[in-house]
DNA sequence: TCGCTTATTGGAAGCGCTTCCAACGTCACG
DNA sequence: CGTGACGTTGGAAGCGCTTCCAATAAGCGA
């Protein structure tokens, strides 16, 4: 029916060399002549070969296996647009580089979870690991991984571990400072910020940018009511009471992320608000359901499907080699503040 | 550092059989005796064995691998949940067997992609091939890939395929029936339906339940305005009006899916209108939009990862000749019609 | 010119598993 | 008691690739 795929022999036949020599060709290897490597390629490009990522990490003796851990509870949280689309980029940077990735959830703040997780890369056999806030800031975690011989990238680290080791994110503070002086420009002076969960450092660096911004322009704590949510949509709902009904009366709301700003939009509603007449409102992440709300929501974008494909390419890169600094790296990309309609002049 | 994994060599040497008949009791083979077969297991068990996926593959033949077709344009939709969800769902339960997925999208309406997906499952050696709509309703497709040798599973089929070749979906007909009995009770007797694009059959099951609910009360096509959408967000607020303004003048909007409802319902919102006194809206899928969106959304309830997964477990048992009939099977889950905010009696 | 290092190549082994086929019993039947 | 069939086991080969190491060619200073 269909022929079979061509093999690393056909091409070392087309090409006139050995295999190993293809191999090398393959893999980037030094030592081979430019004359023979452009044969090389030339053949697999005429036989339209492909290498076999079975075989060669059975031969390479490398599992190629990463694990992406994450510390919500799948059966209680609903799914998340921020994990799924940092799962999702994970997935398909994995699948365009020949890896696998193990996704983890594991609860953190529970006494083992140290433990659930080395046990997990060292039975797997994992060569490197991706952590999640709060993960990523866990320090004594990752440097017992890493003395495991296992690679780490961080997502979002927000703390001491930032600069420390691998990481991709976006610039927190400036994000919250960013959508605040955004609402500080609107004549807001009385503030309310809905902020994520403890140790969650790089959501907090959100609540420090806010807190910039207020100091700019002489504003202190007295001016505004901090809550801590769980970044849920339900913790949104919950907790809008204690910012709405606060004696403050802030005018303007910053949230740590969108789920708890749709929450609290939600809310509002259900209390006859007008938004943002009565109330501004912004998010954080510029998840879909920011546009899909009425009014739609004024947020901070942050390509989080990205975040999730760069930090297994750095892992990946760790792991080859790559051409990459011997000292950690931190990708830093890029945020905007996306105005809709939850916020307003006053 | 860490010791070396055992292999298949030591389970034998553990239990002294060959390292052949480890093979056979792992692969559930035939003629074993149970006493032997007990004696393996005891010795993967006390040695914590797991065999290797790669060098498995590379034995076997096989190449574990699947390719998953979605129709849309991933840059120029934005990213559905009901897509991610299938995706999210088919990547967990391949990770959990040993396979990959390759995903895929291919526009349909362009006039090579039957060529291009048959390249793909040729040119990659795809095992298996999931299809999502409207491809899952494409016979013609679906014969030339199953021609190559290679399985399928399709999801939601709706028409001819329906039965015809393995499927997993829901009972559509049936959701939009029971919605459609839900508004009718609630007195609605003035309808307009948001349809999803033309070819996606399992979709028009839906409006094709709504229309046996209307007509089990007498009620048919001058009772109802119907219109199409692509099943975004956006499609929902471009075409609010032709469904607000109709001469009609519906008291009941019944949608293909949640993303539609949310755009009208936000189109409804930027009008003025009042939900759901005004007009009762109804979704389909139970996306998180549509817990999120206010009012929360009645909407029929899909378990949409579960699908994913489910149809690459049909696809694994077909390919590893799993109990399973020999007859094309179609798993149907279950829906359920879930009350929320957006719809009241009349 | 010679011995030595360095660049370039190939031979062989083997990663951990499955498949093919041969070699055993062991049993029923004639 | 012989014969074939069957259930049960193991030996050997090999999947497609990489790694280790030996072999050869080339370069270079004295």
């Amino acid at each position: 029916m269909t022929s079979k795929r061509p093999t690393i022999d056909d091409v070392a036949r087309l090409s006139g060399v050995a295999r190993v020599t293809v191999s090398r060709v393959l893999n980037g290897g030094p030592n081979v002549r430019d004359e023979v490597r452009a044969r090389v390629m030339q053949a697999v490009e005429t036989l339209d070969y492909k290498v076999n990522p079975q075989a060669r990490s059975l031969a390479g003796g490398a599992s190629r296996l990463l694990a992406f851990v994450f510390a919500s509870d799948p059966e209680n949280d609903p799914n998340s647009y921020y994990e799924s689309a940092l799962e999702l980029g994970a997935l398909r940077a994995c699948l365009a580089l020949g890896y696998q990735v193990l996704i983890q959830n594991v609860p953190d703040q529970t006494p083992d979870c140290h433990k659930r997780v080395l046990e997990l890369i060292t039975s797997q056999r994992c060569e490197g690991l991706i952590l999640s806030p709060p993960y990523s800031d866990d320090v004594a975690l990752i440097e017992a991984v890493l003395a495991q011989g296992c690679k780490v990238v961080t997502v979002s680290p927000g703390g001491p571990s930032k600069g420390r080791f691998d990481g991709v994110g976006v610039d927190d503070e400036a994000g919250g400072y960013d959508v605040t002086r955004e609402l500080l420009r609107l004549g807001h002076r009385r503030f309310g910020f809905l902020a994520g969960l403890e140790g969650h450092l790089s959501a907090d660096r959100r609540l420090k940018g806010f807190r910039r911004a207020l100091a700019e322009q002489g504003l202190d704590d007295k001016d505004c009511v901090v809550v801590r949510g769980d970044f849920t949509f339900r913790s949104g709902t919950h907790l809008a009471p204690r910012l709405l009904d606060h004696p403050l009366r802030p005018t303007a709301l910053v949230c740590a992320n969108d789920d708890m700003a749709a929450g609290v939009l939600s809310a509002a509603h259900a209390r006859g608000l007008s938004i943002p007449q009565d109330l501004s409102i912004t998010g954080f992440d510029d998840a879909p359901v920011a546009a899909i709300v009425w009014p739609p929501l004024t947020t901070v974008h942050q390509p989080v499907k990205v975040l999730g494909q760069r930090a297994v390419e750095m892992l990946v890169a760790r792991l080859t080699g790559a051409n990459l600094a011997p000292e950690p790296v931190f990708q830093q990309l890029e945020h905007a503040v996306v105005s809709r309609l939850t916020t307003t002049a006053i």
